[in-house]
DNA sequence: TATAAAATACCCATTTTCGGGTATTTTTTT
DNA sequence: AAAAAAATACCCGAAAATGGGTATTTTATA
């Protein structure tokens, strides 16, 4: 019997997974979690086998969340389950410990397959992303490796949120000038330019959202 | 037996539907699709007695499909089916002509009332919008009626597409002091302010315009 | 430990947006 | 035809973002 936990912030989601899997003899679903940190507490405590999440979530995105388990729970397999299938999302939560990733436009069947591999000690990508974006991924880490850095991702995140430099210069205890330079360090690093392109960037592409 | 049709881009959360409503005696799933083009074509082809829409969909957004169903077959009852709970997507649907909606947020369940009550000739609203949003959409739109002008929307769209003003007085041959005002004027309108606010409500909202 | 990378902070100048206005012309609606 | 709404265009000033630098300190990493 594997063990699951859920964190999703669409209740409707979880709803249909729980209906899914529920008379499944082989995995059961211990818990659901509707944002990050209340997965977070969940998984530690309840130690299941497999997580599945969301990468966007409130309070703390499932990122952070991937990151903090396989940190201190280094054997909870856990699987991704988004909608985004932008190069950069999928690489970040490659980065922090998945080892499957599905996405929301492929058949609800596709979260048991996963469950079942990773929990087998195998990695999961969905057939929608395997072709366009697994060999872009990794090819793109190998080579140009230009994820941003902690506190460009930091910064970029405060951005999706609205915040101007001087906000995330007293958010973060830091100078302004020093905001604004990690802003265009980003905007080079990311090829954009002009002005809304980064607040742009980082809204359609950054987990965090509203 | 009611008839029901669902239109949402995530495949993933179709099966849920299906498998919440497979074996309900009262309704019947006789086709599903994943943009707003091919519903629109399957609901005029197949005339379901209830449409499940999303809003946010590829090829063709769910209101300009429920304005569509509305107008061939008006006594097709429609029910949203979103994750925006904002006060503009929820008012322009139901200007569209929508008979319920609901939040991915709620449980799954809703689904099924709504339907039901919906082809009943009731409307129904789900829990989660009903205090917060509700009145104060009706209010709203019976006091200020803000929606944007023609114009306004025009520049809207374009700000999504991250043009700067003088761009778009340049796309739309009028003087930047022009683009200026109806900015100010929107942001105004829609109660926003701080200087990234309405590109990214341009942004986040774009499927009303595109 | 030596080196690279990241984070810090500042300089300059320019463009853009925003928050107040006012005012005229067109278009639409009553 | 009169009134209302929308679109047009300008004024001012302030705040912010961008583009181009340089430079120091920290923190990883080879």
């Amino acid at each position: 019997m594997i063990t699951i936990v859920i964190g999703e912030d669409h209740q409707a989601i979880i709803d249909g997974m729980v209906l899914l899997l529920q008379y499944d003899k082989n995995i059961s679903i211990i818990d659901t979690a509707n944002d990050g940190k209340a997965l977070l507490d969940i998984v530690l405590q309840k130690r299941p086998d497999v997580v599945i999440t969301d990468i966007r979530m409130p309070v703390m995105d499932g990122i952070a969340v991937t990151r903090a388990i396989k940190e201190q729970l280094p054997n909870t397999k856990i699987v991704a389950f988004s909608m985004f299938d932008q190069d950069d999302a999928f690489l970040q939560m490659h980065e922090a410990g998945v080892s499957g990733y599905i996405l929301k436009n492929s058949p609800l069947e596709e979260v048991r397959k996963a469950v079942i591999a990773v929990h087998a000690g195998k990695e999961y990508y969905d057939s929608g992303i395997d072709e366009r974006l697994y060999d872009n991924a990794f090819a793109k880490a190998k080579t140009t490796k230009s994820v941003l850095s902690k506190s460009e991702r930091e910064i970029l995140n405060l951005i999706a949120q609205n915040k101007t430099s001087s906000e995330i210069a007293e958010i973060r205890f830091t100078a302004v000038s020093t905001v604004e330079k990690h802003r265009k360090n980003m905007i080079r690093k990311l090829g954009l330019s002009g002005k809304g392109e980064l607040l742009k960037y980082a809204i359609q592409r950054k987990y965090e959202f509203n």
